[in-house]
RNA sequence: GCCGGUGUGUUGGAACUGGCAGACGAGACGGACUCAAAAUCCGUUGUCCGCGAGGGCGUGUGGGUUCGAGUCCCACCACCGGCACCA
């Protein structure tokens, strides 16, 4: 027999199937499709990580399986390539990022090859390809054209190490998502998409789609609706200050309002306020602090009272006193709040440094020592005509007499915010847009796109927070597309989010240069059955992308409101030490040597049987070399090899668990127990002693989808007709998975004590005579009273005796 | 603080809808083969008591429901992830 050599049998196969194009997505519309989608990487510098082939295997074997049933399928790669590690590595180096892309796409690509992935190459995309962005900017472009793009003034988070603007969910614990600085606020025109116009359908949307549920959850938070009241409180010259609240039946418990510093309502009172040197100036101290610095001294409440304007409680007629702080946030709500101290935290908090009266007017908490916020089941006192009612009831009661008196009306919001989408920036798509002096902002004519980068020497970023693309005089000067005149290209580009929100769309018609992909494809291909990513992605690619699909969708270019039919996340791949992989900490396991040493069959194998794939685990070599053994074991099956073409008679019934249980693991992302399943059967048959060929092209087959290269060898060498990529999924016979005999557990008082064989249907008569006959089990309850018996047919008898 | 998740042998992890906890791997120990080693094969492997048959205890902790709880309920502890002045 020969040996079994990973390396020869996977190159081997590797090449056969690319010269067949074996797993190139079929054209032929009329059989049924899958589509089964990995989140494309971003080819960075250090290459693939062992972390990398643990989804892209899960839906390599869901694509592979469903190809042998039947469907076609398409499960396709490419790059998002366009991004920060590119152009910093190309800034150091002084490589041109287009080059450093390239070359780190070679690397990607042929690590990727080596494990054998069943993804159709023919497909392949890039998103910095000006083929690829003309898209992206066409999207945008349309996206402008409704009034979704808009550029405004704002405060923005900037990370002064990378020089560059980042979106709210960018920003971890006020660092910066990627190097770790400290973000600063700064003052920054900016495109802006307005996710928050797609809020509520992003939302309810959700009811839609099979996600597993904390992706569902985590995107419900993040969008984070409420329901409330707008409130109006009469203020000093008869004007008004208008309030967001979810707690209407609090309103006899509010004791002050505050406004946030930035709040238009200050310019507006100008000719009452007494102190507006005070307030200005403490709204400059409020802008200059980062975001660590808010939220570092959340708990230290600062803030100055408004003096010669006070407002009126509209529910009691109380004269109370108006102050900024920047504990209000200018961006929820209407900037403005009522606050009742005694039942929310941050408002107790300000009244004790303030000396503000707190009310209580919820019972059941001690004001005097802390806010009580638990107040769900509580009822309302000190409350005028909605005393001793229930919280809930309080809410229906006043909400309604506010509406009535015309001082308040329902509200819903969200805490999604639009999304920042300028970046100062050299290594992303172009915004395609010109400022004319005379017409404003003018898109570029869709037959002049894409609007490519321009090929320069220098592409650093700048202090003053000016895109490099700026410093390209002869880039930006242009003529205005509507009058002809002077004008000037929008030298910010998109983030890395643009490309990679709608690149499935693309693999299912990569080279259309008419349109992003043709109705037809669209059509037929959507949505994306199965798509799997991390969970990282999910306030973020995946919350844009249903986002611009939406959009899409309304614009009638896409056929599904929804992208993902489906939403599965994996678990991450920890080092031997249980720490996170990295560089720094050593214990980063590089593929190519695992595949050196094992092959790609065992790695696949190893890393669908470490454990439950949606959990992180670390990885162990040990491990490893247990897959590669079952491998071999597998591999000399050969020598027990009967030529047969019919199932062992005796292996029967466990070929068709093992067929049932493959089947439905593989389609639960149970791939450990899948394949466990897999070893027990190969341990039966050594124990068995000889195997026919009509077994092993079950086992094959249902081994083939995680390590496709050995299985298709030993295909090949037990002389199976065709290749095992086009042979067919076995199926099971449910009446030979089910025992006719089984062992079951005899339980006394719910201890076991015993077991019986008994046939599978028997009844719960037949197993008491038969446990009557047995003198063993009977001595445990002699002279004892039985007072019950459970019979579980296949499980187990309980006899309870006293 | 809020929202999720997790906690099982030496170890990665199994366990259907409440029904014999520890499948399958790894490691360790003992044995076979070998001059020897590797590889391979066979056996043992939760823990305590007992020569033995057998029995006690065991799924983070404490309670509860049930004939029966890793699984359900209540309270708590630890760790991981997300959000965080969102009114």
């Amino acid at each position: 027999m020969k040996q079994y050599s990973p390396k020869n049998v996977e190159s081997k196969w590797q090449q056969i199937w690319e010269e067949k194009g074996a797993f190139h997505a079929s054209n032929d519309k009329d059989k049924e499709k899958y589509y089964a989608l990995i989140e494309f990487p971003y080819p960075s510098g250090e290459g693939l990580h062992v972390g990398h082939p643990r989804p892209y295997t899960a839906l390599d074997i869901i694509a592979r399986k469903r190809r042998l049933q039947g469907y076609n399928v398409l499960y396709p790669i490419g790059w998002d390539a366009f991004g920060l590690p590119t152009e910093n590595y190309a800034v150091q180096n002084k490589i041109h990022p287009a080059t450093v892309t390239k070359n780190n796409v070679v690397r990607f690509k042929k690590q990727l090859q080596m494990l054998g992935l069943s993804f159709d190459w023919s497909r392949e995309i890039n998103t910095t390809d000006p083929k690829y962005y003309k898209w992206t900017q066409w999207i945008f472009l349309k996206l402008y054209e409704k009034g979704l793009a808009y550029k405004t003034e704002m405060a923005i988070n900037w990370c002064p190490s990378c020089k560059i603007g980042l979106a709210n969910e960018e920003v971890v614990n006020g660092g910066c998502e990627r190097c770790g600085a400290e973000v600063v606020r700064r003052q920054k025109s900016q495109w802006m998409l307005k996710i928050t116009e797609y809020a509520e359908r992003l939302l309810n949307d959700l009811d839609l789609v099979d996600y597993i549920d904390r992706v569902k959850i985590q995107q419900t938070n993040w969008i984070g609706r409420s329901e409330g009241m707008e409130v109006d409180f009469e203020i000093t010259g008869g004007k008004k200050i208008t309030i967001y609240t979810t707690r209407p039946d609090t309103l006899f418990g509010a004791t002050y309002m505050v406004i946030s510093p930035e709040h238009p309502y200050i310019e507006e009172l100008a000719d009452y306020i007494e102190n507006m040197d005070e307030l200005i100036n403490y709204k400059e101290e409020a802008s200059k602090k980062s975001e660590f610095e808010r939220t570092e001294l959340a708990k230290d409440k600062t803030g100055v009272k408004i003096e010669g304007v006070e407002a009126t409680n509209p529910v009691n007629g109380q004269s109370i006193p108006i102050f900024i702080s920047d504990y209000v946030l200018m961006s929820y709500g209407t900037g403005a709040i009522m606050a009742v101290p005694g039942h929310d935290t941050r408002d107790w908090e300000f009244a004790k440094k303030f000396g503000l009266p707190i009310i209580e007017v919820v019972a059941g908490g001690n004001i005097e020592e802390a806010a009580y916020t638990d107040t769900e089941e509580g009822i309302i006192v000190n409350s005028g005509f909605i005393n001793g009612l229930e919280v809930k009831d309080a809410i229906a009661k006043i909400s309604k007499w506010l509406e009535k008196k015309g001082l308040g009306t329902p509200k819903v919001n969200y805490k999604l915010r639009d999304w920042v989408f300028s970046r100062q920036r050299y290594w992303g798509e172009p915004i395609p847009l010109v400022y004319c002096k005379d017409c404003g902002w003018v898109p570029v004519p869709e037959d002049e796109l894409p609007v490519r980068l321009p090929e320069v020497e220098s592409y650093e970023p700048t202090d003053s927070g000016e895109s490099p693309l700026a410093n390209v005089r002869e880039w930006v000067e242009t003529t205005c597309p509507k009058c002809g005149g002077y004008a000037e290209r929008e030298t910010d580009t998109m983030p890395n989010w643009a490309g990679s929100s709608w690149y499935f769309l693309r693999y299912t018609d990569p080279y259309n240069d008419e349109e992003l992909a043709s109705k037809e494809n669209l059509d037929y291909w959507l949505p994306v059955n199965w798509y799997n990513g991390g969970m990282e992605h999910t306030t973020l690619h995946l919350l844009y992308s249903r986002f611009w699909h939406k959009f899409l969708y309304d614009c009638g270019i896409v056929p599904t409101s929804e992208p993902y039919a489906k939403r599965t996340s994996h678990g991450m791949i920890l080092g031997e030490n249980n720490d996170k992989m990295s560089k720094s900490r050593g214990n980063v396991i590089n593929p190519d040597e695992v595949i050196d040493e094992f092959g790609a069959d065992t790695l696949r194998m190893y890393e669908m049987f470490i454990g439950d794939f949606e959990k992180s685990v670390p990885w162990s070599q040990d491990g490893v070399r247990g897959c590669r053994r079952f491998l071999e074991r597998v591999w000399r099956l050969q020598e027990m090899l009967v030529d047969s073409d019919k199932i062992t008679s005796k292996l029967e019934g466990n070929i068709h668990k093992t067929i049932k249980k493959v089947s439905e693991d593989y389609d639960h992302m149970k791939f450990n127990t899948a394949i466990a399943s897999m070893m027990t059967l190969v341990n039966d048959i050594y124990d068995y002693g000889s195997v026919t060929k009509a077994d092993m092209r079950i086992l094959l087959t249902l081994l083939n989808p995680v390590s496709p290269h050995i299985t298709e060898e030993l295909w090949q060498m037990l002389g199976f007709e065709g290749m095992l990529y086009e042979a067919v999924w076995p199926e099971w016979d449910e009446a030979k998975t089910i025992d006719d005999v089984v062992e079951i557990a005899v339980q006394i008082n719910g201890r076991v004590k015993g077991q019986m064989m008994i046939s599978a249907d028997a009844t719960a008569e037949q197993v008491k005579e038969q446990f009557s006959g047995d003198e063993r089990l009977v001595g445990f309850i002699e002279g004892k009273q039985i007072i019950k018996e459970i019979y579980v047919p296949g499980r187990i008898y309980n006899v309870v005796v006293k």
